[in-house]
RNA sequence: GCCCUGGUGGUGGAAUUGGUAGACACGCAGGACUUAAAAUCCUGUUCGCCGCAACGCGAGUGCGGGUUCAACUCCCGCCUGGGGCACCA
């Protein structure tokens, strides 16, 4: 009989369902293995084709890990919480809950298509009350800690408040503000506000102040992706920075323990540097200044920060952010207007817009520094590629050894010193640590990379500057001014910040009428009287709170006493592999591995990194199609003079623009289909063709040529009265690779496909698409070849003619060599995620089981274990018709016998001078000697070598011999 | 601007450590079976040249250099597609 793989595979599923097979116990003998998809937003546009590749891969290596033995965790869950609800809420008035929990329906229904073997009972939804109620317990704990920098670990706060008592916070210096210095007497003497005040300085979760996205128009704070050019995206309002009180994570003073874990997880070499991008440690130095505006020297002093303190003779002028406080004091009478023009220009650019811009801008203040080994006065400047947030907020300026600067001197017609000699050439900055220093009194002479130390060295000592490490990373923000989200269990008390006990939690989060924002950038919370009458915080945590500890909630999930159990954090430990894509590669990965730190500091899990493996996946990009909407064109106009839309076929388009085809000729074929359309004069006036291209459903064309019945019932008949201009009896669209969108309709469900080829020609077939960490366009029409593939398998067992096929008889050498170099080929590339590789390996034995008419038990049966991780369903069902009557997801993973492959000769390749000549076979066991001999005597090779010397014989064994004349 | 990542036939891709470039599949072309279609099977398919064909020759992995007996692979300099960004010092 044929392959049936709709009845096949829902009679599996259902039967996997029924008996559990995918359940897992937190106890077994078998050694234990983890694998985590990145947690999924159940966004409300469902499941497209690009989703689904990560999770294929984790459940065959899944399903692979468990052929093996062991005992593997695989869960899913949703992290629930999230703007897009939010806004959904807004706009329909449905609660988020209520549009969440149907969005992760369609999602199950949709993941469940596709045949995973997921832990279902462990699922976990960061909104659920259960779970949050752990999210708000682990901020108490943050909230509840500090970084004892002495041990370098997180410790209670009541630790620190004891310290302080008795000695003061000499030991502990405070990491909001390092000039913050009190005794244990004048501690003891402060009162309660004052000395909480303190401690939130010192917090790991603390409140601040901090600037965010607000749009007075909208009455709401925006995420940066809604504002573009300063104004908001939705209706182009204004945007401007406005300080709110908000939350922060003191993630910087584990930036160090960051970037050392780097070393001890196998994540990519391009993973790790963006992370150490990221956290951006770099040494340097501090090095004051001070200022004058005019005859008046200020009392104010400028604080650079530089990572070349060497080259300070170099300096010819200082830039300060447009932010910097100093500007004020030190803007001369003259330069005023100037100021302010300028920073009026950068109030409406965004930070992004500022880094980005190429255009060199600034504007002199009219006051200068004073060297303090010169004594030279140097301009300060503002510009605004200088950011507050970084180092000081005020740089030196050093053309002759920065490109930045250097561009900057020029612009403005700055003289340049050049400390470097011959090292700068006058035309471009040299930015090298070597070269030997000149105009730089005592530094004279030296090596740079040397000098910096002794720079540093003598500013501390004249007490002008100090050595400093810096970090990019700043504290991460932890809320948001918005409703659909965790509720801080902080109540306020005359301003300071009390935790609610554990008993209180979870703090439910409450109904609402509406889901506008708050007064004054607050958020919907804030609208609650009773919610605001008790002093309850009125923000709400932002989206990585929950997925920052997702992972331990799955080794526990019905846990009500505890976020995890020590036991079942102990026996699943790391996660052995994580799979989701680079767009977390900082945000989510460095959040969720400083939580497990803290965690491991305050004892409640025993290790420190949570994802012992990370495999990138790549995106999956849409093939978009287009049809093109014929314009006329006469002079500048720009005219649609038909009355209803002429699409042309790309063919027509390409004639066009390549100049095979006229104008005229176009037009006249437009005349011929419609000739009350065109007239002669139109004709004549028409100078030129535009070819609009418009976005078409890639679902209702066919490779590339359009469904012309389909296209008018498209849109609810937008196209109906469209005029289709035809290359040869077909609309051919045109195509581009781009984002996978609804918007661009190039979006493939995966559904459909499932539905007509199957879900493990789908899972195969997503495999088979390339490597997985790379991106990769769509194809739906390859699939074909897949789908084929599992067919021919299906009749290796089973032909529709002849029946059942499978035979008892002792396979030949052929045949085991086929199946065991399937086996060492397929459980290698699985091992190293080369599933597309191993997906053709299937291929290849399966074309040659076939061609050698092989359906021997002995070799199909174990071949069907190699499959299931693939192809779990007609694995499966094959499996059962051998006779069995366990599952085969339980099988034992055949093992690789090399002697099953062996091979006595090797048909060599022959290269003179590296072109390949002639192949010959010789034996392996052959020596370099003999085999020089044999290859010498061949009659091809000599005529090759025209009788020139011998100057080299290269022989590699089993790979190749070249010979050099 | 910065960071990351790609570029190989008509298409997706293979070549795991520098060792026969184009496996496997799609598409396309031709053929078999069929009343026909579907399904299936067979043959061919990097480009150019000579040729009935076999065989053969030349070129070829984004571009330009380099190292090497040998480069898709290593080095230098460019071009270009994609993705990300909070803060370049």
């Amino acid at each position: 009989m044929e392959y049936q793989f709709r009845s096949i595979e829902k009679k599996w599923q259902d039967h996997w369902k029924a008996t559990g097979a995918y359940r897992v116990s937190n106890s077994s003998s078998r050694p234990k293995y983890y694998v985590l998809d990145m947690f999924p937003y159940p966004s409300g546009a469902g499941l497209h084709v690009g989703h689904p590749l990560g999770y294929i891969a984790s459940d065959i290596f899944s399903r692979y890990k468990r052929l093996q033995g062991f005992n593997v965790l695989h869960p899913m869950g949703y992290d629930a919480f999230g703007l897009p609800a939010e806004q959904y809420a807004l706009e329909h008035g449905i609660h988020p809950a209520k549009s969440t929990a149907q969005n992760i329906t369609t999602f199950r229904a949709q993941l469940d298509n596709i045949g995973f073997c997921y832990d279902w009972q462990r699922e976990v939804r960061t909104c659920d009350p259960s779970y949050y109620r752990f999210t708000q317990w682990i901020f108490l704990q943050l909230f509840g800690s500090f970084y004892n920098r002495k041990i370098g670990k997180a410790e209670s706060i009541e630790l620190l408040k004891q310290a302080f008592a008795s000695e003061g916070n000499i030991n502990h210096v405070c990491p909001a503000n390092e000039n913050c210095r009190f005794s244990a007497a004048e501690w003891n003497s402060y009162p309660e506000k004052q000395q909480e005040d303190i401690l939130m300085d010192y917090r790991l979760a603390y409140c601040g102040w901090g600037e965010v996205n607000w749009c007075e128009a909208l009455g709401t704070v925006l995420a940066n992706d809604e504002v573009v050019n300063g104004v908001s995206e939705r209706g182009g309002h204004p945007v401007i920075k406005k300080t709110l009180r908000q939350w922060y994570l003191r993630i910087t003073e584990y930036a160090d323990r960051l970037l050392e874990g780097l070393d001890t997880i196998d994540f990519s070499e391009a993973m790790r540097e963006m992370q150490t991008n990221w956290i951006g440690k770099s040494y340097g130095a501090e090095i004051s200044f001070s200022l004058v505006n005019g005859d008046k020297q200020l009392s104010e002093i400028l604080t650079v920060y530089t990572t070349r303190p060497d080259t300070i003779f170099g300096v010819d002028f200082m830039v300060v952010a447009p932010e910097h406080p100093i500007i004020d004091a030190l803007t001369s009478e003259e330069c005023k207007a100037s100021v302010e023009d300028y920073l009026t220009y950068v109030k409406s650019r965004s930070d992004r817009e500022r880094q980005a811009e190429k255009k060199i801008s600034g504007c002199f203040t009219g006051g200068y520094a004073l060297h303090p080994f010169t004594g030279r006065k140097i301009p300060v400047w503002i510009a605004e590629y200088v950011l507050m947030g970084y180092g000081t907020g005020a740089i030196m300026g050093v053309p002759c050894g920065d490109d930045r600067d250097h561009r900057f001197a020029q612009h403005f017609t700055i003289p340049i010193t050049n400390i470097i000699g011959a090292a700068y050439d006058g035309a471009v900055a040299n930015p090298t640590k070597d070269a030997l220093l000149e105009n730089s009194d005592f530094l004279n002479g030296m090596v740079m990379r040397e000098a910096m130390a002794v720079m540093t060295q003598r500013i501390e000592e004249l007490g002008i500057g100090r050595r400093k490490v810096n970090y990019k990373m700043r504290d991460a923000s932890f809320s948001r001014q918005r409703y659909w989200g965790e509720p801080f269990p902080i109540r306020w008390d005359n301003g300071i910040a009390r935790p609610l006990s554990e008993k209180e939690l979870p703090l439910l989060l409450p109904e609402v009428e509406k889901y506008e924002p708050g007064p004054e950038g607050e958020g919907p919370l804030a609208n609650i009287p009773e919610w605001v009458g008790e002093g309850l915080e009125t923000n709400t945590m932002p989206g990585y709170a929950g997925s920052s500890w997702y992972f331990l909630r799955y080794m526990d999930p019905h846990n009500t006493q505890e976020f995890c159990s020590r036991s079942a954090s102990d026996y699943w430990n790391q996660v052995d592999l994580y799979i989701g894509g680079t767009e977390h590669a900082v945000g989510h990965l460095l959040y969720s591995r400083f939580w497990t730190k803290v965690l491991f500091d305050l004892g409640q899990i025993g290790f420190q990194e949570p994802f012992r493996k990370l495999l990138n996946q790549g995106m999956i990009q849409g093939s978009s199609r287009f049809m093109y909407r014929l314009l006329l064109t006469r002079g500048e106009r720009k005219d649609d003079h038909f009355s209803s839309d002429v699409m042309v076929s790309a063919g027509w388009k390409q004639g066009y623009e390549a100049g095979n085809i006229s104008v005229q000729e176009i037009l006249k074929e437009v005349a011929a289909l419609r000739p009350d359309l065109v007239n002669e004069e139109q004709m004549k006036l028409t100078e030129g063709l535009i070819f609009q291209a418009i976005h078409v459903d890639v679902n209702i064309v066919d490779g590339l040529e359009l469904d012309l019945s389909r296209i008018v019932q498209w849109r609810n008949g937008e196209y109906a009265q469209s005029i289709w201009l035809l290359d040869q009896g077909k609309y051919i669209c045109g195509a581009e690779v781009e984002k996978m969108s609804k918007s661009k309709f190039n979006t493939v469900n995966p559904d459909q496909l499932v539905e007509k080829y199957g879900a493990d020609t789908f899972r195969m077939y997503e495999m088979f698409l390339g490597p997985v960490d790379q991106s990769k366009p769509w194809d739906t029409k390859g699939i074909e070849g897949v789908h084929r593939f599992l067919k021919k398998l299906w009749r290796l067992f089973d032909d529709e003619q002849k029946g059942w096929m499978v035979e008892a008889a002792e396979p030949n050498a052929a045949e085991w060599k086929v199946l065991h170099k399937a086996i060492k080929k397929i459980a290698d590339d699985t091992e190293r995620f080369s599933f597309n590789t191993a997906v053709s390996t299937f291929m290849i034995a399966v074309n040659e089981l076939n061609d050698l008419h092989c359906h021997k038990k002995a070799i199909l049966e174990p071949f069907l274990i190699l499959l299931t991780p693939y192809a779990p369903h007609i694995s499966e069902e094959l499996w059962s018709r051998l006779g069995h009557t366990d599952s085969i997801l339980d099988a034992a993973y055949p093992a690789f016998e090399a002697k099953y492959v062996q091979e006595s000769a090797k048909e060599y390749p022959i290269s003179i001078n590296g072109k390949v000549r002639a192949n010959l076979l010789i034996s392996l066991d052959a020596t370099e000697e003999e085999v020089k001999e044999i290859v010498l005597q061949q009659e091809v090779i000599q005529k090759w070598m025209e009788g020139k010397p011998l100057k080299k014989f290269i022989f590699v064994k089993g790979r190749m011999i070249n010979l050099v004349v």
